[in-house]
DNA sequence: CCCCCCCC
């Protein structure tokens, strides 16, 4: 023990708790009790002398045994009662140890509103949407002015044990605390500390995020509920009011701000179901009470651990993640049917960030309907799910909070960063809508459907994709010398004196670099297909640069060889332009390779099926 | 006591 501490202790049939955070070693004093599964809740304690002062073990303490039906010798009771109270020394107090409230965290305001999506369309500045209709500052009439932490009238200390036996002590009733029904200021703990197996408390916190009233119906039975989190500086808890209370609490309780909330019910939290890191949820009921507070400012609001975009890539899908971003672009809202034949809005976001990674949000519903991402509005989500479709993707949930523009350093940093350069950034999107989907861009042809369909003999070309496998690579002449400039591709002629000449540049240069020209004839299961490949695709296809190709041509024939051979009969998906040219009078299509990409089997198959079901309506 | 988290 780190001092002499005069305690509160009783009995409890479950677990062992302890509130107001005691020293450690009050855990292993008492560890022994959790063999025989009783529990000793302490409900407070005050550091009388140090341990150096003590000097050692104070009077005969003995090991509490469970096979002893009389357990009146605690270790708390006999170690306090051989302490003389008049010789306690001002330490710590708990007061000052546990009460003190910790700064909160990070600078400024911090959200506090949910969605303001109040961004001017011709401003950029996030301070925009600061939701002054969010602040905690409203004053309330109804307001008491409890002093803040105090535990004024709970402070166990003026409670001594000798009159207070640990088995007559119960926090569930009787607790010495006294928690009047309107008075906040009896014990404000933190939302870290609320426990199941205490009732009288009371805490001190923002809300960050309330639902709307929402009514359910099943084989249960049938109401209406809303929820809301709340926040302190020692963590975050899940409030739900149902029916009655729903009613009762809804008008009351407004996003931003901070109440003292007391007399609800601790229940153990779903974890199937909550985005928050807390073991327990509550309830609300109808002797419940939630009192604006007015001064909150120290109350912190919503802490965001923001991901940056790029290390998307690195984290599991289906975690939850906070993401801050520029929105770049934003799909116009549309309305889609669900799996369960619901209609639902949506409306997908890109967010850019100063990773100059591009990620897509979807909003939903409401949200959805409602975001306005004109003027490129910085828009943070708390609790995203992050998705692997189309690569990595992000989905807001329930549980989200969305936030335009929000008055945090975050937002203005990213704001400065995307004005000054980030806008300019050739950006990369970790949400790879080509290839995942999205159709429009994709438009998958049989080789057999390209000849039916005659693409290509229109004015302009016609793009197709198809997924096929090389049946033939032509050798012969898919190299050439090119023109080493930069900029020119031209074919050089060889001056045989180490002299290589561009007509094109109208130069000659001692060198000259290797492009490829490749034909190869792709199959899918219905027909083939000659194309011809340049530089890039060629090289995609083969698997090696045209350097080295050159090289293995001049030098290994074997190896040039080998390359040909491994790259025959491999399948890839084939982006392909498609136009009907004529050359001496004899029409024929020309089929050219745009992009070579490997078949990804989940997300062919997935199109196959969604193809299929195209088909089946 | 809810718990819906969707779509390409």
């Amino acid at each position: 023990m780190a001092g002499v501490c005069s305690l509160f202790v009783s009995f409890f049939p479950l677990f062992l708790f302890a509130a107001y955070n005691p020293p450690l070693a009050l855990f292993f004093t008492f560890s022994h009790f959790l063999c025989s599964r009783h529990v000793v809740v302490v409900m407070g304690m005050e550091i009388l002398q140090s341990a150096e002062e003590t000097g050692g073990k104070i009077g005969n303490p003995t090991p509490y045994n469970t096979d002893d039906k009389t357990p009146q010798t605690s270790v708390s009771s006999s170690s306090v009662s051989g302490s003389p109270p008049s010789a306690a020394v001002p330490g710590p107090s708990y007061k000052n140890n546990s009460a003190a409230p910790s700064p909160p965290r990070g600078r400024g305001r911090g959200f506090v509103g949910k969605s303001p999506m109040k961004a001017s369309s011709t401003t950029f500045s996030p301070m925009k949407a600061s939701p002054s209709k969010f602040s905690p500052m409203k004053p309330s009439p109804t307001t008491t002015s409890p002093s803040k932490f105090s535990p004024a009238k709970g402070s166990p200390s003026k409670f001594s044990p000798s009159k207070f036996s640990p088995m007559k002590f119960s926090p569930m009733k009787g607790s010495p605390m006294k928690a009047t029904s309107s008075s906040p200021s009896s014990s404000v703990i933190r939302i870290a500390s609320l426990n199941p197996y205490q009732s009288k408390w009371t805490i001190r916190a923002r809300v960050t995020n309330k639902s709307n009233i929402r009514t359910w119906s099943n084989s249960k039975g049938e109401g209406k509920l809303f929820s809301f989190d709340i926040v302190d500086e020692s963590g975050e808890i899940k409030i739900t009011a149902f029916n009655k209370e729903a009613d009762k609490f809804f008008p009351l309780v407004e996003q931003g701000q901070v109440y003292y909330i007391s007399k609800a019910t601790l229940k153990v939290a779903n974890k199937q179901y909550t985005t928050l890191k807390n073991d327990y949820e509550m309830t609300l009921h109808a002797h419940s009470s939630i009192v604006p507070c007015d001064d909150g400012q120290d109350i912190p609001t919503v802490h965001c651990d923001f991901v940056p975009i790029a290390e998307l890539e690195n984290r599991d899908k289906d975690t939850i993640i906070d993401v801050i971003g520029v929105c770049k672009s934003a799909e116009d809202v549309s309305r889609i049917t669900t799996k369960s034949s619901r209609e639902v809005s949506k409306r997908a976001l890109n967010l850019i960030d100063t990773t100059g990674k591009v990620v897509t949000v979807t909003l939903w519903g409401e949200e959805a309907e409602k975001f306005d991402g004109s003027g490129q509005p910085v828009v943070a989500v708390k609790g995203a799910r992050l998705s692997d479709f189309g690569g990595r993707s992000l989905s807001a949930l329930f549980s989200s909070t969305v936030m335009v523009n929000p008055d945090i350093p975050e937002a203005f940093r990213l704001r400065a960063w995307y004005d000054r350069t980030g806008y300019a950034l050739h950006s990369q999107s970790l949400t790879d809508t080509r290839s995942a989907g999205s159709g429009a861009r994709m438009n998958w042809k049989t080789l057999s459907d390209v000849k039916t369909e005659h693409m290509g003999h229109g004015e302009k070309a016609d793009y197709f994709s198809c997924v096929a496998t090389v049946v033939y690579i032509r050798k012969e002449n898919c190299l050439y010398q090119a023109c080493p400039s930069a900029d020119c591709n031209k074919k050089v002629i060889d001056q045989q004196n180490g002299l290589y000449r561009c007509e094109k540049c109208n130069r000659e240069f001692p060198s000259f670099k290797y492009r490829l020209l490749l034909s190869a004839n792709l199959a899918d299961f219905g027909d083939n297909q000659w194309v011809t490949c340049f530089q890039e695709t060629a090289e995609a296809l083969l698997g090696h640069s045209a350097e080295t190709l050159g090289q293995y041509r001049e030098t290994d024939e074997t190896a040039f060889d080998e390359v040909f051979q491994k790259a025959n009969f491999t399948t890839h998906i084939f982006k392909n332009r498609v136009k009907l040219e004529t050359y001496n009078d004899e029409s024929r299509v020309k089929v050219t390779v745009m992009e070579v990409q490997p078949v990804d089997h989940r997300e062919y198959s997935r199109r196959l099926l969604s193809n299929i079901r195209k088909l089946a309506s």
